[in-house]
DNA sequence: GCGTGACCTATGATCGATCATTGATCGCCT
DNA sequence: AGGCGATCAATGATCGATCATAGGTCACGC
């Protein structure tokens, strides 16, 4: 396995005084990117041991912020640890596949319904979204998509309910199932502008739509 | 503030020979629960910080297992952290607990629809959890609810969901509500029964049954 | 008086080193 | 051969020390 050279960790742009935000970002966080890439670009494989040190050692940081790193992708279930023995790159069965999109269908359910109320059929917010997926073509079709759904968790006004959604990995996880299984996703921009449509006029069977929308994307 | 003393850390029961489940937990575990036990018990006052190494001297330990500890917490929205700044305890607003309840309610309404079919009527598994909850009193009353929930998700069969659901912190925030808000808790063990038998005749309306039932926990 | 900038302190972030656990290896005995 | 305990190497868990940042303080000049 060969990881990037260790510039990828050093500051980023040292560009002068235009920086919109300046990558102040401890070295956990970009240690977890590092991994995260590693994972889906395939250069860590699935079953490969992640060994703190070595980690270390290539990316010329100590220990510290790579186990910082790993305990957030245990958390995004992209590696799985056992105490005393270290992490390595989980295995993706069919069943992590069929359990995930239960779940994000039923959390998007419930931010809907809870949306349908506060928006009272302001679905402005929706447009930009709707437009740009319906430009998009390859990988952007995805991230736009998203975009849409996450607005809709966002506009359910619920911090937690936000938080927990973004826990599960959304981008990392969709992509990498419709990788696998080649979900089909033209068609898709229809479905959106069903549901904004059925947001506008407060429809109360929003919730159900757009679970059963997000549960079409399953294997 | 006072801290127990260090003894809390020290390997719990030597005991001989007898022991099903010798504590094997790492001192981050272990700081986790003191911690949290400062909090629920108001030692840890809202607002209060918690500096990693005053912590880490008190406990005598270092550093890292305490900010791991921490990491935690943050999870479970008990503390809140600033990049460089460190953790207090959190203010627990209104809001907070008006956000927990329908993000609980709503995983368990996706639990019990995906266990109404896995479980085929086979409802006996909550036999045992409604005559505890009918024979407890007091805080345990609490704890015996929950378990029965805890079952709901459990029998749903989805990993994520169940390891999504406890990372609510489902316990520690019902806990809290409840004291907070002098919650009603009898005429609970009612509603459980009508929600185990919703499950018998494998009712389609169980999950929205609990949903509305978990809602009423809610402030 | 008040804005400014050089210090100063507290403390999180990171480091390098050590401790402790785990699974593997090896030799011995039956 | 096979079981079994001693030994070993690898590496996660923890430690003590250092680095770096965020605020605070205070003297200065306007």
């Amino acid at each position: 396995m060969t990881l990037p050279s260790t510039d990828h960790l050093t500051l980023t742009n040292v560009n002068a005084l235009n920086a919109p935000a300046l990558v102040r970002t401890g070295l956990g966080d970009q240690i977890r990117q590092v991994l995260i890439d590693g994972i889906t670009s395939g250069r860590l494989q699935p079953g490969e041991r992640i060994v703190e040190r070595r980690i270390a050692v290539e990316l010329g940081v100590s220990q510290a912020p790579v186990r910082e790193a790993l305990r957030q992708l245990e958390a995004l279930r992209l590696v799985e640890t056992v105490p005393n023995r270290g992490a390595r790159v989980r295995e993706f069965t069919e069943e992590d596949f069929a359990e995930f999109f239960p779940v994000r269908a039923g959390l998007e359910e419930t931010a809907a319904d809870l949306a349908v109320s506060r928006l009272a059929g302001r679905v402005e917010v929706f447009d930009g979204h709707i437009e740009r997926l319906a430009a998009a073509e390859g990988p952007h079709v995805m991230r736009h998509s998203i975009a849409f759904h996450r607005e809709i968790v966002e506009a359910a006004g619920n911090r937690l309910l936000r938080s927990v959604w973004e826990s599960l990995g959304i981008e990392i996880w969709t992509t990498l199932s419709v990788r696998r299984h080649h979900t089909e996703l033209c068609g898709k921009t229809a479905e959106h502008i069903e549901i904004a449509d059925a947001f506008r006029r407060q429809d109360p069977r929003v919730g159900r739509l757009l679970h059963d929308h997000v549960m079409k994307y399953a294997p």
